[in-house]
DNA sequence: TAACACCTAGGTGAAATTACCCAAGTCGAT
DNA sequence: ATCGACTTGGGTAATTTCACCTAGGTGTTA
């Protein structure tokens, strides 16, 4: 379960890049470095996971602030660590405000980072499970009758074809069951259902 | 849990068809009924699920025993109670010989039909279920570790792109890894992976 | 009566899975 | 050094899922 950690640094300067990276590799942690925020951000498009990104404040072009922004908005929920040279009050409250994991300023110890880094992905981790518990049987109970059954079938590993002939109707209609379902339990796929059902079975 | 029972009734005569039917809907068991073997057939093909077949022995075309070697070689795995107004030891040792769950001979209690439906039932439910978990962590154990990995990632809900970018390998390669791990584990679909996945995460 | 929730089912189009096929390279063992 | 297992990755085609949409029928409730 202890899946390694996935760093991506950004920043213009290639000499923090690579001391950075260099560090993060003598701690075991890998770490991805990009000159600039939109050079990530396709990294991301790509499917690219990263579990923390530590980025620079003041950049040309796209600023860190802009990139928690811009991830905020597209509902990227990786913690990000801002740095900054140039560190000031106001730039630090409005990063935080933002909803920044955290704001360092130069010149910082580098184990300063990290710790500020694993704490960051820990709280995210733990936001993300509790959100996925969240009201479990709540969500579940509020499944109608025929939601639950071809939820039941569904998490049993029937296609939607075998579900509609089980039940005795289309396909179609099973497959609006199942969307339905996917919403309410919060699934954002089988895998997903399977597992909240799993779960919720196991505690009711 | 408790899913309902859905049986089908094959025999050419009608009567027998609706006395049956008439006789399983009093004990609140769902039925369907055809008049000969190949329209039973054709239904398994419309992905029309039976927990148990009841059927004639003779009847014009395909017998009960033709159906049971039919069903047999086409791997699906429903129990058939056989039923005669003819029969001879004979008979009834072939057809258990072939595979028919069991052999009742006209005249016979309805209820006592009934009972070898269940018994019928509960018997292959506990076999399948055996030969679900049987092995289970020996299988698990057989994955390479690259296959355990993709293994992990598919698990948790993540696409072939996404399980690919995360391990730096083509979303192909993932697409064969996964391949692999399903014929291994013997999940018939994503569901029953995660299903097994979480047992055996349990187990161990 | 109107609003609302639910079940039903169809359409479109994109994306993903599944089931096959194939080949090339690595690596360890016979 | 050949064999086998594993990893890698490409192709093709069928099937399925997913994300949208519309829309009629039913039943309940304000």
């Amino acid at each position: 379960m202890a899946q390694p950690i996935q760093i991506a640094l950004i920043d213009d300067d290639e000499a923090v890049l690579d001391s950075l990276s260099l560090y993060f590799a003598s701690q075991k942690v890998a770490s991805t470095g990009f000159s600039a925020a939109p050079q990530f951000l396709s990294a991301l498009g790509q499917d690219k996971r990263f579990d923390c990104i530590v980025s620079d404040v003041r950049m040309p072009g796209m600023s860190g602030i802009d990139l928690v922004r811009e991830l905020k908005s597209r509902n990227v929920d990786v913690p990000i660590v801002l740095i900054t040279g140039h560190g000031d009050v106001d730039m630090a409250v409005a990063a935080i405000k933002v909803g920044a994991a955290d704001f360092i300023e130069k010149p910082f110890d580098e184990s300063r980072l990290l710790a500020s880094v694993r704490a960051a992905i820990e709280e995210t981790r733990q936001r993300e499970n509790a959100d996925e518990q969240k009201d479990l049987p709540a969500r579940f109970a509020s499944l109608t009758a025929r939601q639950r059954q071809v939820m039941e079938l569904a998490v049993s590993g029937l296609s939607n074809k075998e579900i509609g002939a089980r039940l005795d109707i289309s396909p179609k209609t099973v497959e609006n069951h199942r969307a339905w379902v996917m919403e309410r339990i919060g699934a954002r796929n089988i895998a997903e259902l399977v597992r909240l059902a799993m779960k919720y079975d196991r505690r009711s």
